[in-house]
DNA sequence: AGCACGCCGACT
DNA sequence: GTCGGCGTGCTC
């Protein structure tokens, strides 16, 4: 039998299956989605198996054999590999980019080499005199005559050449195997006694003087479970050398045993009961539910206010899809992956929860995976890459905060997970639950067509090509939960315009009205939660004198001023500099170091509130692991009067003792120059509000802007969704976006700017060529429904990085285009005979940020 | 991506 | 004379 297999080499080139002979002992083992070690050119590779076939596509006698089976299970099932191949045509990736998103980064194996001293040379070393032998060699002989190469070279970095020389010579044969870089922790574990009897009798005859043996033997035998060395030791205040004389009588055994580590092991979560559901809720499940007994594949918009109970309607219609003996996956943005998220998950289903974020160690991620694979876990509560949960029958996937850009991978593979969760769950017959107070417009276009039948035949040229393709074809189904919880009404926002402010000679950043409102808190000993809306915004220098900022020497970006090290430093490209004592452009000594906005108004609050106890939330304050927790468990106790912070103050908090909320600047997202820069700012400040007043307290929010008559603004502050949505629809479609149209965006990159530019030239002029043959109208007013515009090149947002200039192309496209394959074939018409292109390319398929 | 093969300059 | 620079080309 021959396997095809994806070789783990990132490259174009290398990208597609490669013939194995399975050798007889791996017959029945090897299977599709296996991870298997083999030759290639001269060196041993991770690969995945993608397909097993009885005839091979290349010359057999040259075949090689597979060289290792590196799993018992294999990692990937086969519809997570038919979803890489349809990732990698989407988004335009290799394959090998698509396989290795879907494992947990400890499985990434890398080849590893052993050496061993060949036999006849052990031979003969015992005749000649060891005197004058070469130091390594006999440190591998002190070793048993075999040891890991790389080992070897770090303790003998001279000798490289010579241990080169002796495996090349065979005097050292090399044995290659590939190693994950996992660590699985060992526990040591006393097992109870095999025979009872004869340890029964034991503790009857036990001597005096070993009354401890005596008491951990008796301990066993009552509790007849392995227990780990160290619980037992401690339970019974003894010595792990007293259990271990227990166990040389061959009374207990002592064995190392895996053991997974659980990062909420020994939290206790309360358990919850399924709460009764209000009318609204009521109505969204029934419908939910009967897809999931009817095993339809359906998608469904959850288009729910902040503070409808979206929550506990994910709870209950998991838990009809555990029912039906099928499992559930739940993504929510990192950002609000917060310990109260988990809780609700771990509080309703306990131990069958497995939660994949990016704050765990590789380990512990693993070994959430492997509660997964291994079917321990029915549910898998994560970010993003939790859409790839290795589940062998999904029942539902539900996406909170669906609009959230955060779903959408800004690295290679480009993957957005509410596309990829649309297509899995149609592999499994699943249901796709897409909840969000603020749909993304992509989504809201796609669902609304299909509910609104009138309105179908008029939305469906205008925004035939959605960016939510799949969802297109699923048809969604809206579902509207309108009203709160408990009746509360939605909190106030009152808008403050900053320019009368000025004028009226209050230079501070926080307007009366914000002052005032937080003064009323902190005599009444409620909360406030401040958020400071400054996208992308970080610390940099200037000189004021002459406005020289400081700037990466390989990226045309600025650089970021990190305080504790007094060090300038890209984050593009990681170079760092000394931060200057005086400008480096003038000499002035007025050069200033403008620290994150969040600092500068923790300063303030302290001026302006003497006494006031402010937690700030930024990236400063929460990269240590468990930062995060830590800050909200503090501000959840009322330990703190303000939550001050960025985005992630905005997200799925839940605190009752929070009135006020306050936006510092509404607008500094507003103008940003990318076409959703409206959509994110009605989205952040519709989220913001909706952590005022969820409980008994009423809430009250303060917005300040210079634009208080933008629509953006003026809809948000009435809670009004559905006017935001028509107006920026009528913004998208004169101006030609998403959801009208659909874009890619091509970035060539390149140390030499004439071959980059020419290459860019030569790419569109190909596109545009191939689009006329195919017989695509290309002008941006056509009526038809197919339609394609290639724009560019030009200089990206970021000209150079890393040394390597930056061009980029845009392609808008509607209606049946398939791009994707018109992109393919000018791409490989501009490389070489290996599909090499002359420069590198990098192709963004429905991207987030356009700036 | 790596590694081998291969053809031209500065050294023992 | 050799060592070694990194330019093409291939990997089942």
């Amino acid at each position: 039998m021959i396997a095809k297999v994806i070789v783990d080499v990132p490259s174009r080139a290398t990208d597609r299956p490669f013939d194995y002979k399975i050798p007889q002992q791996m017959l029945g083992w090897v299977e599709v989605g296996s991870r298997v070690g083999v030759p290639f050119g001269g060196r041993v590779l991770q690969g995945f198996v993608i397909g097993i076939t009885e005839h091979a596509d290349f010359d057999v006698k040259k075949l090689k054999p597979i060289a290792e089976l590196l799993d018992h299970i294999p990692p990937l099932s086969p519809d997570l590999v038919e979803l890489a191949s349809w990732i990698s045509d989407k988004y335009c990736c290799t394959l090998t980019a698509s396989l290795q998103a879907m494992i947990p980064a400890a499985l990434k194996g890398k080849a590893d080499s052993v050496v061993s001293i060949a036999d006849d040379e052990v031979n003969e070393a015992s005749e000649d005199s060891l005197l004058g032998e070469e130091a390594w060699l006999s440190y591998i002989r002190q070793n048993g005559g075999t040891m890991r190469l790389a080992a070897l070279q770090e303790r003998f970095p001279e000798s490289a050449a010579d241990i080169k020389a002796a495996v090349k010579r065979g005097t050292l044969t090399e044995q290659v195997t590939i190693r994950d870089r996992l660590s699985v922790r060992k526990v040591l574990t006393v097992f109870p006694p095999d025979n009872e009897a004869l340890a029964l009798e034991a503790l009857q005859n036990y001597p005096a003087r070993a009354a401890k043996q005596q008491e951990v033997l008796r301990y066993m035998l009552e509790h007849r479970e392995p227990i780990a060395m160290t619980v037992l030791v401690e339970a019974l205040s003894t010595t792990s050398s007293t259990v271990r004389a227990v166990a040389d009588k061959g009374l207990l055994e002592i064995r190392e045993m895996e053991q997974s580590r659980d990062p909420y092991a020994g939290r206790d979560f309360k358990r919850t009961e399924p709460l009764p559901l209000t009318e609204g809720q009521q109505a969204v499940y029934a419908e939910i539910a009967e897809s999931l007994d009817a095993e339809q594949s359906r998608v469904f918009l959850l288009h729910g206010v902040t503070g409808s109970g979206k929550t506990e309607v994910y709870l209950q219609t998991i838990e009809r899809c555990l029912q039906h003996e099928r499992q559930a996956i739940v993504l929510v943005p990192e950002i609000s992956l917060t310990p109260q998220m988990v809780e609700r998950f771990k509080g309703r289903f306990g131990d069958l929860v497995a939660v994949l974020h990016s704050r765990l160690s590789s380990g512990e991620r693993y070994d959430e995976w492997r509660k997964i694979r291994e079917g321990r876990a029915q549910v898998a509560v994560g970010a993003r890459s939790a859409i790839f949960a290795p589940f062998e029958r999904i029942g539902l996937i539900i996406i909170d905060e669906e609009h959230e850009s955060s779903y959408k991978q800004e690295e290679t593979p480009k993957y957005h997970a509410r596309d990829v969760a649309v297509r899995r769950a149609r592999q499994h017959s699943a249901a796709v639950v897409l909840g969000s107070a603020t749909p993304s417009l992509e989504s809201f276009a796609a669902a609304s067509r299909v509910v609104s039948g009138s309105e179908a035949a008029n939305t469906s040229t205008s925004a035939s090509a959605s960016t939510s393709a799949s969802a297109k074809a699923s048809g969604a189904a809206l579902l509207p939960m309108p009203n709160r919880v408990g009746g509360r009404p939605m909190p106030k926002v009152h808008l403050i315009d900053m320019r009368d402010e000025l004028k009226n000679g209050n230079r501070s950043m926080f307007s009366r009205q914000l002052h005032e409102a937080l003064l009323e808190r902190l005599e009444r000993g409620e909360q406030s939660v401040l958020l400071l809306n400054r996208r992308g915004y970080s610390t940099f220098v200037m000189c004021r004198s002459c406005g020289y900022t400081a700037q990466c020497p390989h990226c045309d970006i600025s650089l970021t001023y990190h305080q504790k090290s007094r060090v300038l430093r890209c984050h593009y490209c990681g170079h760092a500099e000394q931060a200057p004592e005086k400008c480096p452009s003038c000499e002035s000594e007025h050069i200033r170091f403008f620290g994150t906005g969040t600092q500068r108004v923790e300063e303030e609050l302290a001026k302006l509130f003497p006494g006031i106890r402010v937690i700030r939330m930024d990236v400063d304050t929460t990269t240590e692991k468990g930062s995060h927790e830590k800050w909200l468990t503090m501000f959840g106790e009322r330990k703190a009067d303000v939550l001050l912070g960025t985005q992630m103050v905005a997200k799925g908090l839940d605190f009752p003792y929070v009135t006020l909320v306050g936006v510092i600047a509404a607008d500094t997202s507003l103008h940003l120059p990318d076409f959703r820069s409206a959509e994110k700012t009605f989205q952040l400040l519709t989220q913001v509000a909706g952590r005022a007043g969820r409980h008994q307290l009423p809430g009250e929010v303060i917005v300040q802007t210079y634009n208080p008559e933008h629509y953006a603004i003026v809809t948000a502050q009435h809670h009004d969704y559905a006017a935001f949505v028509q107006e920026e629809l009528k913004h998208r479609r004169f101006m030609g976006y998403p959801p009208f149209c659909r874009l890619i965006v091509v970035t060539l990159s390149d140390e030499q700017l004439p071959l980059l530019i020419q290459t860019g030239e030569k790419l569109a002029s190909t596109l545009r060529q191939l689009a006329y043959e195919s017989g695509i109208k290309g002008s941006i007013d056509s009526d038809g429904t197919r339609f394609i515009d290639i724009l560019g090149p030009v200089a990206s947002p970021i000209p150079r990085m890393k040394d390597r200039y930056r061009f980029q192309c845009m392609v808008k496209y509607r209606g049946n285009v398939n791009a994707n394959d018109l992109l393919k074939q000018a791409i490989s018409m501009l490389s070489g005979p290996q599909g090499q292109p002359p420069v590198q390319i990098s192709v963004d398929v429905d991207p987030q940020m356009i700036l």
